[in-house]
DNA sequence: TAGCTAACGTACTAGTTCGTACATTAGTGT
DNA sequence: ACACTAATGTACGAACTAGTACGTTAGCTA
């Protein structure tokens, strides 16, 4: 993230494409987490940042080209947390859940992220399908889990064989979930999951889940 | 669901306040669930009912007011769903399943719905606060999930002692998640969740966790 | 059958919103 | 110092969009 905050120098004008950009891709994200596609307004982002609409419209192209790119950097964020994710020395079970906070601690830490995805399936997806940089390129975390997963299920300790793309999906929804649908379940339920009180207990509750997922008894079938 | 398609009468005009409104309902559900509150056209809604625009606002008052008008009428179908649930009958396990399976079947054949109540999160759920009739009722399935709890828990069964609020969350994220998520899931990790051929496996999966989850060995804490 | 009102239709407007034509300047290479 | 281009700003317009003023009529009731 680009500080929007810095010494405004009156009168002269600067110039920094590469700050210009990211300043508005920073603003961007927000306005287009807090309203929608449609609800964000072109306008309402040039105003947030110290550069105009059309510097909006020259580096990105339009509306729906700059929420593309909003996509892709907010894509890129999440990505980076899961490379850095080390668990080869743990085992099996530690290693799962160590993965499972990771997501779980992404999540909380970035609702932008929760809301632009939100916002993103409402419109299926179009916007990834157009880029170029999503897409191709697959979570990391699938090939962490596939690790574990091979290395869990051949010493025993891991009961089925579960495929890793709908592992990530259990974990994911979960994760997902909490955040993204925090609002309507508190207003329904009166209870709000992100509550930083019980913040250890869903991050303990997931890894409980999968645990006992990937550990059951599975009945013969 | 009204249906839209009537012996058009030519020349004469019908009256009939209830049709009206169900079928502005109708539409109205279909374009907010497409585009999103700031993306559906109140336009275009009329122009899809036999009737204009002017009885949207006679009707409903406004927008906004519509929106809530159908998550209402969108949540008023999920409680009946619940309310037919029968597990009275049944051991916790299979109770607990049963309940799992209706979430899962009910989400999976409302997309509509999980659109709608993502659009209602993006919007922090604004409406369903605004809402008399939503908010006040809470969920029937929270009631027989507390019944079953309690059951499982006395005989022995379910180790731990879970909230009913915190297993309805777990039930709802992996359901929610399946359907809200599909596309940008879809278009990352080339997987279609929705796929109807693998449909008895998430919905196995689905009730493999939650019993897993329920009467795993809990390490003492 | 007269009259009354809920139900309905038409036409319009005020304000908004994406996008662009045109003008300008900072900074870099030579 | 000069010229060239990437980067930037201003001002505007065409199209859209929520909402409404005003007029009409179906159908019930007394």
């Amino acid at each position: 993230m680009t500080s929007v905050e810095e010494p405004a120098r009156p009168g002269g004008r600067i110039r920094d494409a590469v700050r210009t950009q990211a300043e508005i891709l920073d603003v961007a994200t927000q306005e287009f987490a807090r309203a929608g596609f449609a609800g964000a307004r072109v306008d309402e982002i040039a105003a947030r940042t110290r550069t105009t609409k059309r510097m909006i419209y020259y580096y990105f192209g339009g509306k729906e080209q700059l929420f593309t790119a909003v996509l892709e950097r907010a894509y890129a964020v999440i990505r980076e947390a899961e490379q850095g994710l080390d668990v080869e020395h743990l085992d099996p079970v530690a290693a799962i859940r160590r993965l499972a906070e990771v997501t779980f601690d992404h999540h909380e830490q970035h609702p932008d992220f929760i809301r632009l995805v939100s916002i993103e399936n409402i419109h299926e997806a179009v916007h990834i399908a157009a880029s170029e940089k999503l897409g191709k390129i697959s979570s990391p975390a699938l090939d962490v889990i596939r690790r574990i997963l091979e290395q869990g299920q051949k010493s025993g300790l891991f009961t089925a064989d579960v495929d890793a793309v709908d592992l990530h999906a259990m974990i994911s929804a979960f994760c997902f979930f909490r955040v993204a649908n925090r609002h309507t379940f508190g207003a329904l339920f009166g209870r709000d999951l992100i509550d930083p009180a019980q913040r250890e207990h869903y991050r303990a509750m997931l890894g409980d889940m999968v645990i006992a997922y990937l550990t059951a008894e599975r009945a013969a079938d």
